[in-house]
DNA sequence: TATAAGATTTACT
DNA sequence: GTAAATCTTATAT
């Protein structure tokens, strides 16, 4: 089943971004639908947080979907080429979002390979932005509610049983000085 | 108006 | 290991 938009409400992000892990992620491009498992998700809360956008309340026309209500999605352009995909958190005015950085292909796969040039199934979707690329996302899909029937979240009930849950420094954000320390990284491994 | 840097990936040396 | 690709935003002149 979908998960309702009170779901994203919560002030707590990091707590969101912790308990996204193991639910399915669809998108709807242009009627191909494909989904995975998502495996890797990143905590960004708001005005707080040097890593993100909205740091010091920042508001630009970019970091304007922050802002807004949870449970949309706030896609931005990083490197002028990659799509990075966040799902907006907390309610109106509070910039919270999770970034989700990774997904374990579940459905539509054969898509996933056409949209990425890949003849491997290795390296589909172990970064943020392959996995945009992969699922077909752009900046389209910008302030999209996961209602819209482009792009949803399901419990699908995936067993997290044999797998763990591993905690860590976020990445690629060292410029954030000793916000970057913090444990806002989430992600999904196989228990040895 | 101009310049610098970025929540990255890929290819090449 | 280093660099190129490539564009939007933010900060500066």
């Amino acid at each position: 089943m979908r998960l309702a938009q009170s779901y994203f409400l919560s002030d707590n992000v990091v707590a969101i971004a912790r308990n996204l892990l193991g639910k399915e992620l669809f998108t709807n491009i242009d009627g191909k639908i494909c989904s995975g498992i998502i495996s890797e998700t990143e905590a960004y809360e708001g005005i707080t947080d040097k890593a993100s956008h909205a740091y010091g309340n920042r508001r630009t026309k970019r970091t304007e979907t922050m802002y807004k209500e949870g449970g949309r999605t706030y896609v931005y352009l990083c490197y002028g080429m990659h799509h990075l995909l966040n799902i907006v958190t907390a309610k109106e005015n509070t910039p919270h979002a999770v970034l989700i950085r990774g997904i374990i292909p579940n459905s539509g796969i054969d898509i996933m390979f056409k949209r990425t040039n890949k003849k491997k199934l290795t390296n589909i979707s172990n970064g943020p932005a392959k996995m945009s690329k992969a699922l077909g996302i752009t900046t389209d899909l910008d302030n999209t509610l996961l209602d819209d029937n482009k792009i949803w979240i399901e419990d699908s009930n995936f067993p997290l049983s044999g797998f763990e849950i591993i905690v860590g420094k976020r990445i690629g954000i060292d410029y954030a000085q000793e916000d970057a320390l913090l444990p806002y990284r989430f992600l999904l491994a196989n228990k040895k």
